[in-house]
DNA sequence: TAACTATACGGAGGATCCCTCCGTTTTGCA
DNA sequence: TGCAAAACGGAGGGATCCTCCGTATAGTTA
């Protein structure tokens, strides 16, 4: 447990967003530049989620990539610094998810997408919560915007499915993180076997649905 | 953030309660060992209070001890094992002043006094804490056992005070555990400067006090 | 299309760190 | 005093981190 990192001194600093690749400020990227990021996020995305975001080296990560080490050191300066990229990263991919489900032909299937994508994204951020956790106060701003932004999806999300009558009028968008949160610690603290979490999840979902309510399915 | 710790592969195991030198089981240790395991013990704390429990590497707290790493090994196979003892023996010398206090002879200096160490231990703690939550779940006896001795010693000094009319009768001990707890969090979160955290906890010791509740000092 | 330059790439290398292994030293006891 | 078990201590193998700098490439201009 709390493996990985060492060389200590290394500052790190605020580890300044990271910027990404797409948009914003700057003087262009090369588009090779550009490539080699998108690379870099996704394999550090598979890399933290199969093995814990503290016990992947960045060598790997930059082997897995198809890169040199020093081109991950160029684009992510610390580790922190990836893994702030990876954590935005995913927080955007549920936001376009969100947007597509949104015009998705059943509400109420498009609830049930966007709990499993949570659940998903959860147990990736549960293995990067325990090096999240040290930059919580000093660049906590990124973690707020991000929990706005699940926050607001999630509410439309609901909100679509409870306009068309599917899902019970009591329930929050919040809710569902919370739900999710939970589900997850529930399933890996119980040594469960795969598959567990999935029954557990469609328990949910059965909960959430209007009418539902009276008889538990046995 | 998150440093500390590589090598890998390491299993490390469950940890066996590193057992400690004091009493209990075993076939008595020697003198000399019993001596390097409270050394390596109190070097530990306060290396992991300066730098964070995951700045530090185990040879400077061998050095500090002024032992051989490998005694430190000896003694405490893995990190982690390091980590819970030094928790295990702040909370015990917590449950020695409490023992203390309540034969103090003010039983309000004493609440005062005990909000202190809770604090003082709570930053000790909280640094510990990055690594602590990867214990959680696996071998959370010790947590929480630890957790049930604060409360019980929270509890009496409280009580000894409530007794004794100083304290307001409405104030559960273990609201002191989540008082000093959300004073660390605020007090290093807003960006605090020393002192801060102690004008926080006078107010919050005020605040306790019977007929304090009336006019706040201005 | 060819030449040119700013940008990016890649990996060798120095500095740590982790943890094991084993020869040497110390302690407790007969 | 002599001895054996227990403890000490640090060299060394293996792995990471992160920097530095020569080389390759994308874009641009003539």
């Amino acid at each position: 447990m709390a493996k990985r990192a060492d060389g200590g001194r290394g500052e790190a600093g605020p580890a300044k967003r990271a910027d990404g690749g797409r948009g914003q400020a700057g003087p262009a990227k090369r588009a090779d530049a550009r490539r080699n990021y998108e690379r870099l996020l996704v394999a550090a995305g598979q890399a933290f989620a199969e093995h814990g975001a503290d016990d992947v080296s960045l060598e790997e990560i930059a082997r897995r990539a198809g890169v040199g080490i020093g081109t991950l050191y160029r684009h992510f300066p610390s580790r922190q610094a990836l893994l702030e990229a990876v954590y935005a990263d995913q927080v955007e991919g549920l936001e376009v998810l969100a947007g597509k489900l949104l015009t998705a032909e059943s509400p109420g299937d498009a609830v049930a997408e966007w709990l499993h994508a949570l659940v998903t994204f959860g147990r990736t951020k549960r293995s990067l919560s325990a090096a999240l956790v040290e930059m919580i106060g000093r660049d906590s701003e990124l973690l707020s915007a991000c929990g706005a932004t699940l926050r607001r999806c999630s509410t439309a999300v609901v909100q679509r499915a409870q306009d068309a009558g599917v899902v019970r009028a009591d329930v929050q968008g919040t809710d569902l993180l919370r739900l999710t949160h939970g589900l997850i610690l529930a399933s890996d603290a119980g040594a469960g076997e795969a598959g567990q979490t999935e029954r557990m999840l469609r328990l949910v979902i059965d909960g959430l649905l209007t009418g539902g309510s009276a008889e538990p399915a046995s």
